[in-house]
DNA sequence: AAGTGGTCTAGACCACGCG
DNA sequence: GCGTGGTCTAGACCACTTC
């Protein structure tokens, strides 16, 4: 591809140039544009066309090889991965991670309390061991069909919740909109028979497969704020991601 | 921290100077030379003291960054993340999954077969239907007992197997050995119930709940080169990861 | 106002793959 | 040998946070 590929960056935006070129690149890939297995101009010669400095326009293809999207090999040039299953994985989101699956999500408040942390709790939030935390209990279904059933534990001294918010607006824009700043996430992904409580509320057979989930968030000063299990219905949900060679 | 810190580059070393850095970080916070919480000195006096331009500097602190184990702030600062779940999940590596929980492996062989690919089969490897590959059954234990049931099919046309490499030396192994270069992995994790050859080979009950993996890897020009599936006793094994407010 | 990270530039040299 | 990506430099200006 040394075509014209149209592509114009605006340089008076507040959005940073690389993050436009990425942009505009990948919708280039997504919209069959560029298609699997094109090669691409080189480095200077795009960064060129566009009037952008050569690391610009690298930090832009960065991003795209990070998602999976480009490969590059040196000596020889940037293609367009070559593959049907590209999809959109990138797993950045910090947001709740149902969105994604369309249909009409809703969620249920099953419990919300305030009481003191246990020391697993605790130990997982970086707090004292009888420090008042939240427990949220949520089921969340899509088209009326339960998917999920969400145990989170939050601090009490970060935010204040409600039964009223949490039925609307998912527990991370809660957080976000009382000043938590959401910044990076480990997360356990494996699977687990359903016992009889988690069976009820799904409605699958005690012993079902389930996807289990945990994951504790943390803000931009790397302390925890939050800490989750969560269990999907197997045939309903799966985790996807790319892996990329560093 | 704005103390001594002792770290070193070899401006000599064919190691890329920010990789050399973002080692001598990480092994420092991983040691608790650095511990959860503390205050880096700022970009640019980092990068004096070791006789770095300000981007290299940067960029070695931004695979930190991405991989967890920093948090940035603007007009802040940098920190170490407060939390003692860092944990070593980077997610990078393209070679079996299985090395990190120490113990014993192992690898039998269950089957070994060249055979016309199936549609499914053909699809996610982007060859003809009826195109011949290869379709590998593996069980793997660490110390004696069965850990997973991976079932792969690669292209006869990209390389060849054996049983008594398999048996030996992991499939990406063999396949890098003859020149296949993986480049990026599309995974999917979810969970299922065993089947009666998955619990018998497992030693699970049937309907046990058992992690599933789909994955399809890609050489260095973006082409699937091998996709499998694996299924992994639960107890035994789960996911890690880590996400990156982008 | 001062200090921090976020972005950007315009060069440079090197290592690698290929013809 | 040539073209490619990989690395590195020495600056610059801006946006944001804190005091």
């Amino acid at each position: 591809m040394s075509g014209p590929l149209r592509l114009t960056v605006d340089k008076a935006s507040p959005v940073p140039l690389y993050h436009q070129v990425a942009q505009g690149l990948e919708d280039a890939i997504r919209s069959g544009e560029l298609p699997p297995g094109t090669k691409l101009d080189n480095e200077i010669d795009l960064a060129n066309r566009l009037n952008l400095s050569r690391p610009t326009m690298r930090k832009a293809m960065d991003q795209l090889v990070q998602a999976g999207l480009l490969v590059r090999k040196r000596g020889v040039g940037t293609q367009v991965v070559g593959s049907q299953v590209r999809r959109s994985l990138e797993l950045t989101s910090l947001h709740d991670d149902l969105q994604r699956t369309g249909g009409k999500p809703a969620t249920e408040v099953r419990d919300l309390a305030r009481l003191p942390a246990g020391d697993e709790i605790a130990a997982l939030l970086g707090v004292q061991p009888g420090e008042e935390v939240y427990h949220v209990v949520r089921l969340r279904t899509t088209d009326g069909e339960p998917l999920a059933l969400m145990e989170n534990w939050v601090p009490c001294s970060i935010c204040e919740l409600s039964r009223e918010q949490l039925a609307q607006d998912g527990l991370y824009s809660i957080m976000r909109a009382q000043g938590v700043g959401f910044q990076l996430a480990h997360q356990r992904v494996g699977a687990v028979g359903a016992d009889a409580f988690q069976a009820e509320q799904l409605g699958v057979e005690p012993g079902a497969a389930l996807v289990a989930m945990s994951r504790t968030a943390m803000d931009d000063l790397g302390r925890p704020v939050e800490t989750g299990r969560h269990v999907y219905r197997a045939d309903k949900y799966s985790f996807e991601f790319t892996l990329v060679q560093r």
